[in-house]
DNA sequence: ACCTGAACACCGTTCAAGT
DNA sequence: ACCTGAACACCGTTCAAGT
């Protein structure tokens, strides 16, 4: 009896399972809370019963980037290289907002797990039948960089900030405090413009996704201008 | 006697060697040889007495950022400012070479610590005499993000590998694993392209001060002519 | 054969007891 | 008044002892 319910408790714990738990313990609490002690406190189960699917905490980070990378829209068939790639790192983008652990996760992993690579191979894929050179794919996979998975890698990420919860805890400050303006007039003069440029959102300092694709976009045209002229790198250097 | 050995032995023990000792050991060690413990040990000191000169572990942190940003070098007077900035980018990149572990340090911290808003400012002092607008400049530092602090936020970044010293371990890959090249072709084609692109560098997989400089460049043009059309992010959206 | 409690070797940090 | 050893509350991971 008490034994019966024992075992309905402890659903089988898979593989699967622990990932998912780990992505919602880290969406939830902050990367800073993932544990193995802590998952599997989560999952009603002995941290050592991990180990029997993950081989160490690394191997366990790994797979919750694979799932968070999977969750990236697969690319829609589209004639136009372009407005393809656009899309598709928006695309990741959303899939970053959601789980913002995963960027400074991916990094620090040096991104090699198997879900990165398909995704990345999809992406070169896209430019090739759009028609650009191997070489110059080659460039523009790394002049996109981590941007390619949708990263913003902006100075003041309010997102990335060691993040408690999904919740936005503190108004980004917007300008600088008065004693940082006065050391750093370039920046508060700057900072300044930024918080009253667009009257649509009030006072939210500024626009982050209006500011993540200028840069993608200041990417994207540099690309097809150099692919409508034909660039080869071996004309460069 | 004894004790007069003693008391030569350790030096006063300021903030500033605590700060240059743990960058030291980050440098040589690597990142995540870096507690307070093994500080402490490098400087002959039990680890509570580091505690009188940093409140904790993130203060160490955000001091041994500020070295490491202060190590770049100021920038030279110069008229034009798209070679200004493109020297100290480079400049700062040379920098980070030399302590791998900072690009992802100051990402994590959020850099938000005084040396990073002093060289920020001083970016954003040379663009602003270059006659770019408040605005401009506001949307140029987003896009350019973290590139402008030298990191090269690359997909495979060897450099940035949990490196253990400074010394290069083990020669990257160039070319994809056979099994993985197998199932990604179209990144299989482009590592294996740029394994063989160049003739100066042997076997090196690829020109990372190339691909550096190729993002560098694709968005200072870009900047470049949007400034030369006057443009406004009014007119945009 | 399988599972797991206790243990090991670490952390960052506190605090009261020593000089 | 100052310094610091022992201790606290954690880690990831091992391993032998239990079923």
């Amino acid at each position: 009896m008490a034994e019966q319910a024992e075992v309905l408790r402890r659903t089988p714990l898979s593989r699967d399972r622990i990932l998912r738990a780990a992505v919602a313990l880290a969406d939830g609490a902050g990367i800073e809370s993932l544990s193995m002690r802590n998952l599997a406190q989560d999952l009603g189960v002995v941290p050592m019963a991990l180990y029997k699917h993950v081989a160490n905490k690394d191997e366990l980070l790994d797979g919750m980037i694979d799932v968070v990378v999977g969750e990236i829209a697969p690319p829609e068939p589209d004639t136009d290289w372009k407005p393809a790639l656009r899309r598709r790192v928006l695309a990741a983008r959303q899939v970053m907002r959601r789980h913002p652990w995963a960027p400074l996760a991916i990094e620090a992993r040096n991104m090699a797990t198997v879900a990165v690579l398909a995704y990345l191979d999809s992406v070169v894929g896209t430019l090739r039948a759009g028609g650009l050179s191997v070489d110059l794919t080659h460039h523009v996979m790394h002049a996109m960089g981590s941007r390619v998975l949708g990263f913003s890698q902006e100075l003041f990420d309010d997102a990335r900030r060691a993040g408690r919860s999904g919740a936005v805890e503190s108004g980004p400050p917007a300008a600088l405090p008065p004693e940082a303006a006065a050391r750093f007039p370039h920046l508060a003069a700057v900072a300044a413009a930024a918080s009253h440029d667009d009257d649509s959102v009030v006072g939210s300092g500024c626009d982050d996704q209006f500011e993540f694709e200028f840069a993608l976009d200041l990417l994207l045209d540099g690309v097809e201008r150099l692919h409508r002229r034909g660039w080869t790198s071996h004309g460069h250097r």
